[in-house]
DNA sequence: TACTTTACGAGACACACTGTCTATGGAGTC
DNA sequence: GACTCCATAGACAGTGTGTCTCGTAAAGTA
């Protein structure tokens, strides 16, 4: 009897239902479409966006090749799907943390500080660009570590005078400035751009309430996080 | 004979040399290179990076199969080639604005202002996360347009108020907010994903410089570096 | 000009993935 | 028990892959 194989429901989404037949036929369909997503998200993340394969998702996920091309068409349709979820997940978060806040500056606030929490969780996933794609590949990272050496210095150089914060470390800095600058990819015109950059300088530059920027950095998590830098 | 067919070398790269050998061997073959990366970075904008196979590059390149696998490997190869040339190319552009410049705070605000040029000529290739991977899907667009919308209007609330800056549209802010956030994956721990969301709230208040916000960006902009732009 | 080196295109090959279709059998319903 | 869904395994042609050989032509050398 081949029906007495496990779904893999190894990832968080789904309840590990290793059963088949659950309960209703919806509540399978729902549940065999989990964990394909999340098996796929998987072995993008693992071995490149590039080299899934339907033959390995179906393995992978314990059903027959033919039943996955019955849920989806391709493998862009399942990554579309994922990414669907994603979205769809985290936006019902921050509607909920916006709705549990009042007044538009502390919702905005809350808004972003749980947005910031959710692009570290699934980092390695979504928002890694061309990282998911080559594999995190040595070179790459590299490559992209020059360039961030470069602000860091010209950050570092610049708190010692006085023109940038001191507070933080000018390593983070850099991060926060590159990833804000590609934001001038999305724009329309380069005035655009322009103002882009002086939104972003103006957070290089000592904020006005200092009380929240006062914070130590000093003994934090020795600065050491160039060693896993998930970057691009 | 075949042997007078063109290699395409339509992008902007190198020089359009339709001949082959055009003049030592050695030139020859990086002639082939760069329009094998031109044509891959044109295939994978175009169709999706995953649908990139070896067979269309050499039929639009104009060379054989078996040639192309004679220069790459493998497909990853191609496009690994390709972000480092883009790295290279982007990075020597920023240490020259940077040598042209003094002072640590200048020199910052010149570079990160060619760094924003230079992401805003490469959209479409990198820096476009999944859309690179999922061909620009309609839905991908419209579930990031929702999360835009949300923080754009607490943007926009927040203006009036007198929250936030009310110089810049709010578009550009959610855009810039989004962007700079996402830095969060690369950060190494909670404590400074935090740090990360305060600098970048910072950027969205009215800067303590507001001489510097109402900048005209007239003369100060166009640091000549787009004049060599290889871009696609 | 004659010779050597280098690069190329074309064809062939086994292998893997794709997308589709069939036949079989179990899960739920009457 | 008879019947309808649904998943499954297997088969199939079509296509991309990675590697090979062979004949040809140009680049560099003498």
């Amino acid at each position: 009897m081949e029906s007495t194989r496990c779904i893999n429901t190894a990832t968080a989404y789904t309840d590990p239902v290793p059963k088949l037949w659950n309960e209703t036929i919806e509540a399978h369909r729902r549940a065999v479409r989990d964990a394909i997503l999340n098996t796929t998200a998987e072995l993008a993340a693992e071995h490149g966006v590039r080299s899934v394969t339907m033959s390995q998702i179906a393995e992978q996920v314990g059903i027959g090749r033919a039943t996955l091309y019955k849920y989806f068409p391709d493998i862009e349709a399942i990554l579309l799907a994922w990414h669907d979820r994603q979205i769809t997940e985290h936006l019902g978060q921050l509607v909920e943390v916006r709705d549990r806040t009042d007044g538009p500056g502390d919702q905005l606030e809350a808004v972003l500080r749980a947005f910031a929490h959710i692009s570290r969780q699934s980092r390695g996933h979504h928002g890694t660009e061309l990282g998911a794609i080559l594999h995190r590949d040595e070179r790459v990272v590299r490559a992209q570590q020059q360039l961030h050496g470069m602000i860091r210095d010209l950050l570092s150089e610049g708190a010692q005078t006085g023109a940038f914060r001191a507070d933080i470390a000018p390593d983070e800095l850099a991060t926060y400035c590159l990833h804000a600058l590609t934001a001038a990819a999305a724009l329309p015109s380069e005035a655009a751009a322009d103002r882009l950059v002086t939104v972003t300088l103006s957070g290089l530059r000592d904020g006005h309430s200092t009380q929240d920027d006062r914070r130590p950095t000093s003994r934090h998590e020795h600065h050491g996080h160039r060693a896993g830098h998930p970057e691009h």
